[in-house]
DNA sequence: CAAGAGATCATCT
DNA sequence: GATGATCTCTTGA
């Protein structure tokens, strides 16, 4: 049994070296491709959970029609509209949550959606969530790994470059980065179809389609 | 394995 | 009142 203490000592080393708000600065773009191979990890009294980031997706502006911000600032939007680095958490068909790096400058509305990750540390934590077994059904999928880490609508604006969800500065290079056009947003007119999802080639944790 | 439907409600019109 | 940055289960080949 992993002790209190050991799990204290590796959320501390984590701690210590979590990406800083300078990296949510960057273009969204260019931060969801950065992303990918690096550790999410949530802090939680039930224990620490990681993962290796996977699969993102970019949601760029306010013309980007895909994205919640196209509409303007609103209650719900108003994280995305804020200071880079911090948590943009919705709920997606009243029953799944969704986790996003607010990303640029403030007044800009720019997000990167985090959609599947490779469970690290915690998993048992994350069986028992997901009422899953399998190591690649945990969190292959931005609702799933919600509900394996434990990421609902407390967490919306968060600031993750705090303790309890952040960014791992620690990278797996990953073999090949993958772009194509972002899921489930045929809505989207001319947007529709930029190449703004970013996943590790050949991994099978990345999300179905 | 693919396709389709149902779940279920916050959010905005 | 409509819709959705999804997931799971069922059906059928």
């Amino acid at each position: 049994m992993l002790s209190r203490l050991m799990q204290a000592a590796k959320f501390k080393k984590a701690a210590t070296v979590k990406l800083a708000r300078d990296f949510y600065e960057q273009r969204t773009v260019q931060a969801a491709q950065r992303l990918l191979g690096k550790y999410l990890v949530r802090a939680h009294p039930d224990g620490i959970k990681t993962g290796i980031i996977l699969e993102t997706e970019a949601y760029v502006g306010p013309e980007d029609q895909a994205s919640h911000a196209s509409r303007g600032r609103t209650p719900r939007t108003t994280v995305m509209f804020g200071p880079a680095g911090f948590a943009y958490v919705y709920v997606i068909y009243g029953l799944h949550h969704c986790l996003n790096a607010v990303t640029e400058l403030e007044g800009y509305p720019a997000a990167v959606l985090i959609r599947a990750v490779e469970p690290c540390e915690g998993l048992d934590l994350m069986r028992a969530r997901r009422r899953k077994q399998e190591i690649v059904s945990l969190a292959s999928g931005p609702g799933r790994l919600c509900q394996a880490f434990g990421i609902e609508r407390s967490l919306n604006g968060v600031d993750l470059c705090g303790d309890t969800l952040f960014v791992e500065d620690r990278h797996v290079s990953p073999a090949a980065i993958v772009a194509t056009p972002r899921t489930g947003v045929d809505y989207a007119g001319p947007w529709k179809d930029m190449p703004w999802r970013f996943y590790i080639g050949g991994h099978p944790g990345v999300s179905k389609r």
